[in-house]
DNA sequence: ATTATATAGTTAATTTTGTAATTAGTTTCA
DNA sequence: TGAAACTAATTACAAAATTAACTATATAAT
């Protein structure tokens, strides 16, 4: 009789696990932005992330959230439509355009920031000092083997 | 002036942190068993659960994966259209069927399942294996957490 | 028994997301 | 200078996911 040679169990398997588990956290940030703000997941990034810049061209912002940029163009058009980011034309270059929070939008980052975190504490909660840097680490690391598995996978389907 | 009383960088925010990493682990591994097999990511995680019982009631496949009622609903009556899994009527409750692979859907999780655990093995393999059992660990708790929050959360909305 | 309530599962409508193709502007270099 | 190649961003189309509504069966209560 032929034995089975692998155990593939789904709850111990860790790309499934990360999945559910992400998906999760991202739902319980998400209702403090959707329900009261409105913003979707991607308009919420393109906010955090013009937070901390004063101004950034999308590009940039696909580069630091790693969105994708269909994602990004989106988003800032919808956060254009409702005045929380304006874009400014560039001299040297018609092809880009720089963004920034507007007053209101800087409004809305000021309020949802500090809930955002207090959401990621709670759900961190039970997690020790040293639990939160280990993780950080493992993303890390899971983000390098990432980095190399995808470019080889590219490199050879071309 | 007002000084600004929260940092919120997106790059150590972990919330996003994960989601970033766990889909492009997604995206790794799907590419094994869309390309080659033509199979969703739903439908690859009905055939992996199903793979290590005999028989299941789609609510227990909702139960056990976390899935949406309706993408397992889907993803069966695709994979029963394929030929991959079989339902069986059950006697004393009309509602219900049992599910259980076919002899070619089951060759097809046998040929799946190996090939999935190379890949994860190899996303994971910067890992020290003490790594491993923290990750495990982490994602336990987390879980926890996010039951109680998610219960708190439907309760105050009632 | 028969109305009400709950469960299992599917179908339908909407929204979101991802992929491809397109537009517009810029750089390279023969 | 003026094709060719490249970059930034958007638009159009296709695939996927969510939500809501519906069907059928089963259980509970009066």
């Amino acid at each position: 009789m032929k034995l089975k040679s692998f155990v593939l169990k789904l709850e111990s398997f860790i790309p499934y696990r990360m999945s559910v588990t992400s998906n999760r956290i991202s739902r319980v940030i998400a209702s403090i932005y959707s329900a009261r703000f409105g913003l979707s997941i991607p308009e919420w990034r393109v906010i955090a992330t013009l937070g901390d810049r004063n101004e950034e061209t999308a590009r940039d912002l696909v580069e630091r959230t790693a969105m994708d940029k269909v994602a990004v163009s989106r988003a800032v058009s919808s956060l254009v439509k409702k005045k929380l980011v304006r874009r400014n034309a560039v001299q040297h270059d018609g092809r880009i355009t720089l963004l920034r929070l507007s007053p209101a939008g800087r409004r809305v980052y000021e309020e949802i920031g500090p809930l955002a975190l207090n959401l990621e504490k709670e759900v961190l909660d039970n997690l020790s000092q040293e639990d939160k840097q280990t993780l950080h680490r493992i993303l890390d690391q899971l983000g390098k083997k990432l980095d190399e598995m995808e470019t080889k996978h590219s490199k050879s389907g071309e």
